[in-house]
DNA sequence: AAAATAAAGGTAAAAAATACACTTATTAGA
DNA sequence: TCTAATAAGTGTATTTTTTACCTTTATTTT
């Protein structure tokens, strides 16, 4: 805070754009929507919106998040302040980026159609206004370090899910293969998972079982402190 | 962004506040100032100050660090956007809160008396306003995370320094004690560390000798892919 | 019954992390 | 000049973690 009154100071927009992630079973992709206005109206966009007076920002990710998939408790974490003064030609604004994690079956067909949103391979991302293209950037960086220590890869992933998708997630993330039985024996050590007795059978004759994320399980490891992976 | 112009919306005052960690050779400080106006006159404070229109938000933080130490060219970062509604009585404020790192001995005591300053040992940190003990306390969770793996621990230390002042820098930073060989083992199979023919004669009869890091040579192993400590 | 398919599972070798204690260089003081 | 005091400097054995690597199994289809 400064030492005069704070009615004295400038007061800026402060926008959100949301980075949203999904998996496809095989690689990762972005959610971005076509920009329908000036400036730079055609290009595509990462989802954004401005906060308003009487909400967090917190809060405005959220919404804006909602405004584009129709989903709601998803995984979400601020990315960071692009704070440039020309950033956006269209005028000062200060612009928080958040991450999120979504299954990507799960959002609404509706809303995508309404927003022009359509998914990206985050090794094709096409261009983008301002400085979008650099915050998907980093937020694949800091989604390969954050799956390293917690587990929130699950929020790509079904309910229920075959060790190999687990493995093929994190080999999307962090674009390399790896041996699957040091990957599984290194996952289920960690006990965090449970075994369902269904089997996946499409891919395979013999299928595969299914697991799931115990969330509970974890929580309670974090506490005793633990590297994931 | 939004769909409708940028004038329809909100405008928010951005204020940055920043942690200041020092190193006194024996434990982890923060430099806090007496806030001199209301509200919460006389509480404990993070420097802090408001974003202009015409400056960047990084420039803000440095301009504000500047005010304070009289340094500039510090490590810094920023650490979380702090964005409640409600999070200062005085008026909607959005805060960009950054961490800093400088060599303890280096800032300018004439303006630290301006501006009340006083270190404070991170163990024992006084009550503050708003949130700014929380943001104290992610800023060394942060810090703990990065000194791990990123070479930035020097930023608090003198130019020279010797291993038994770098161990004892990481000691304050983990809040555990460090097993010297192993530490001296690591930390010089690193070759990122240059050893000078001066020896520091102040704690021991022997006297141990000064090492300094060297930059370059960290930029060379960082792009082959670096895992610090 | 045979063939096809992907799932499941273990071991040995290498690398990294940990635990642990004595010798050395130097100065100050007897 | 000898002795005592101080912290610096150094190596090895053990445990843990990581890596590399392939055969057997369950099930379905033909």
């Amino acid at each position: 805070m400064s030492t005069i009154q704070y009615k004295h100071h400038d007061k800026l927009l402060v926008a959100v754009d949301c980075i949203i992630f999904g998996f496809d079973g095989n690689e990762l992709k972005a959610l971005l929507i076509k920009r329908g206005f000036e400036p730079e109206i055609g290009k595509w966009s990462l989802m954004g919106g401005f906060v308003n007076q009487q909400e967090s920002v917190d809060d405005a990710a959220n919404r804006i998040l909602g405004q584009l998939t129709g989903l709601s408790s998803i995984y979400m974490e601020q990315l960071y302040c692009f704070g440039n003064v020309t950033r956006d030609p269209g005028g000062r604004v200060v612009s928080m980026a958040y991450f999120a994690l979504i299954k990507i079956d799960d959002y609404s067909e509706i809303l995508m159609k309404e927003h022009n949103a359509k998914w990206f391979p985050l090794k094709r991302i096409p261009a983008m206004v301002f400085d979008h293209k650099q915050m998907i950037g980093l937020a694949k960086e800091r989604l390969q370090q954050k799956v390293a220590q917690h587990p929130i890869g699950f929020a790509l992933l079904p309910d229920k899910f075959t060790l190999q998708q687990l493995q093929g997630l994190y080999e999307a993330i962090y674009e390399k293969e790896l041996d699957k039985r040091n990957f599984t024996r290194k996952i289920l050590s960690l006990n965090i998972l449970n075994k369902q007795n269904e089997k996946e059978k499409e891919s395979s004759k013999k299928g595969a079982f299914y697991y799931v994320f115990d969330k509970k399980k974890y929580q309670k490891l974090d506490k005793e402190g633990l590297k994931f992976l």
